[in-house]
DNA sequence: GCATGATAAATGAC
DNA sequence: GTCATTTATCATGC
């Protein structure tokens, strides 16, 4: 479905943060959000199975293998753990009123 | 057994039903009613969800939806924002 | 063909 | 860090 190679990717020459600038009416765009490609996700939700922390190094490393921020990677981490809690709540839910087995 | 109901679950998880025409008129009637801050509280989720017969989080998916929609093109949902309008005028009335 | 509900990036409050 | 949220995208209903 989505083989995005290199479509997002903040790669480089990109906007990381050339504006701190006192303009004082700059509202800073907000970044669009942009869908990972399965191989990134892969890469990703192979290091949340033996982490769902991570910690600085694997998260450098990763953001570059991946081609992506460290801030990125790290908002993935959280937005993950979120999931997985939502998805525990939701089990909960499903099986709570059921007779079955 | 369990897998095939951890299947079931899953293939049913982003399933999307459409919710009955007596839920989206509740949810309808708190957003129009509080369009100056449609930002329901948590109890106030709780009770919808009950009255809707939906969980919190669809009701929260619900509200995140209708808000950004609306914001996007409100002159879309005028007609429904003066029938709402309309409604609880009339059910305040007595 | 869009309306609608759910999910995936990204932000900000705390 | 969590967590509600914004925004765009996805997947389905009709």
């Amino acid at each position: 479905e989505h083989t995005n190679s290199g479509s997002c990717t903040s790669s480089s020459a990109t906007t990381k943060d050339g504006n701190k600038s006192s303009h004082s009416s700059v509202p800073r765009t907000r970044k669009k959000r942009c869908p990972y490609s399965k191989f990134q996700i892969r890469e990703l939700e192979r290091e949340f199975f033996f982490n769902v922390y991570i910690n600085k190094e694997k998260r450098l490393q990763l953001s570059r293998m991946l081609n992506l921020t460290d801030r990125q990677v790290k908002i993935w981490f959280q937005n993950r753990r979120m999931k997985e809690k939502k998805l525990s709540r939701d089990r909960l839910q499903y099986f709570s009123g059921n007779p079955l087995l | 057994a369990v897998m095939i109901l951890r299947s079931r679950f899953l293939d049913a998880r982003r399933k999307r039903r459409n919710f009955s025409k007596q839920a989206t008129e509740v949810l309808n009637e708190y957003f129009y009613s509080h369009l100056s801050n449609p930002y329901p509280s948590e109890e106030a989720k709780e009770e919808l969800a009950k009255q809707c017969g939906i969980t919190v989080s669809q009701v929260s998916n619900w509200f995140g939806n209708k808000r950004i929609r609306y914001k996007k093109n409100i002159g879309k949902f005028q007609e429904e924002a003066n029938l709402y309008a309309m409604k609880t005028a009339l059910g305040a009335r007595q």
